[in-house]
DNA sequence: GTCGAGGGGTTACCGCCGGTAACACTGGCG
DNA sequence: CGCCAGTGTTACCGGCGGTAACCCCTCGAC
């Protein structure tokens, strides 16, 4: 291997690669030395590539992070009505927590406390998520981009489908189809009522 | 003091009360140390009395959780249209999460991986607010208790007041009366679609 | 071939944490 | 006086995140 990166990107992905097995075996919270030993290797090389805990889960997270979030973006901006591309939403949400719960409880639990890294705030899956719907609304809506409103609202849309799954998820996960409903109907009625509201005049 | 509980209580108080003292202070990550030493005792007679970490942070959230839910009990039960009573509520919230942003910190933060007590699950104030929410629900929706529209619907507006507030709240505090006018009319625009589709038929 | 230089890897450590065992002090009681 | 019970302390354990110091293997220079 004499390419420009000759091999540390891909040691850096065999070590995300076994931190990923470790936490979806154990949960998030796991040790560093855990992880190296899953890596087959001693805690100072993790430390040398990712500076520290906090890196390391940082850079975790973002892998899954970033997919998820293009999962959801497909999903809502394909093709349907309105409340079809919310509910195709809502489900593709839904689904995938619950078929990888432990990545799921590692995003949102990580970035609060564990993955402070060093260098830099980590962007947290649910907070980048509020970001990009943010936008979403703010367009949807007419409304200049950072505005109050919109923000309120993408906060407070993702806290509720979070809080639900959240709930959904560890009291068993049945019925999956009838909470995507009744969220569905919740953002819905939230939404047509906004919609009311803001073509009733007040941007920001 | 020569009272039926000793002074076992009034100890117990007073080490609760430094607890809460440094958690105000330095945050919700503390060491058992510096409570300790903030109420000038030494660590072993904290754990005489509250076993763990876990049961010290559920004995201390136990006091503002309780403290917390009844004022928002009164201000959803008392006077008023519905929809001043939703808004009366959301402010109560909003206003504490910004009059003791510590407090509220330790109370949404703590039940999350450090406050597991080893004697029994430690309700946390979240999950607390979500299970009384969910009873007035149902009895509002005439479903019966612990239907599942009610449960979900709970947790999600829970979730969202939550999720809306903690954003706020970080991003610097302003406009809370803004802030409660659209989690009103969110909240009230999910209320009254979901009233719609309930009248309409389907309870569980 | 021999010798340095360098870098990937390890061992062994630090300080702090939650949690606990074992000991010291002090007062009542026969 | 000896004894006992309770209360508080010191001193420790194992494990964590994080790091310093060393070790050894390879590679190039002479």
């Amino acid at each position: 291997m004499t390419l420009p990166l000759p091999d540390r990107s891909a040691r850096r992905e065999a070590l995300l690669e076994a931190a990923d097995r470790i936490v979806q075996r154990d949960g998030p919270a796991v040790s560093m030395a855990s992880i190296a030993a899953e890596a087959g290797i001693t805690k100072p090389i993790l430390y040398r590539h990712f500076g520290d805990k906090g890196g390391l889960y940082a850079a975790l997270a973002e892998r899954h992070t970033d997919r998820l979030l293009a999962a959801l973006q497909d999903a809502l901006a394909g093709a349907g009505t309105p409340r079809a591309r919310v509910e195709r939403t809502v489900r593709t949400y839904l689904a995938t927590i619950e078929e990888e719960p432990q990545v799921y409880r590692f995003l949102v639990h990580s970035a609060e406390g564990e993955a402070a890294s060093a260098h830099g705030q980590v962007r947290s899956f649910l907070r980048r998520l509020s970001e990009l719907l943010a936008v979403g609304i703010a367009a949807e809506l007419g409304l200049p981009a950072g505005a109050f409103r919109a923000e309120i609202w993408a906060r407070g849309i993702v806290g509720m489908v979070q809080a639900a799954g959240d709930w959904w998820l560890l009291e068993g996960g049945a019925d999956r189809e009838e909470l995507v409903g009744e969220l569905t109907d919740l953002l819905w009625g939230a939404y047509a009522e906004g919609v009311r509201r803001s073509s009733r005049g007040g941007g920001d």
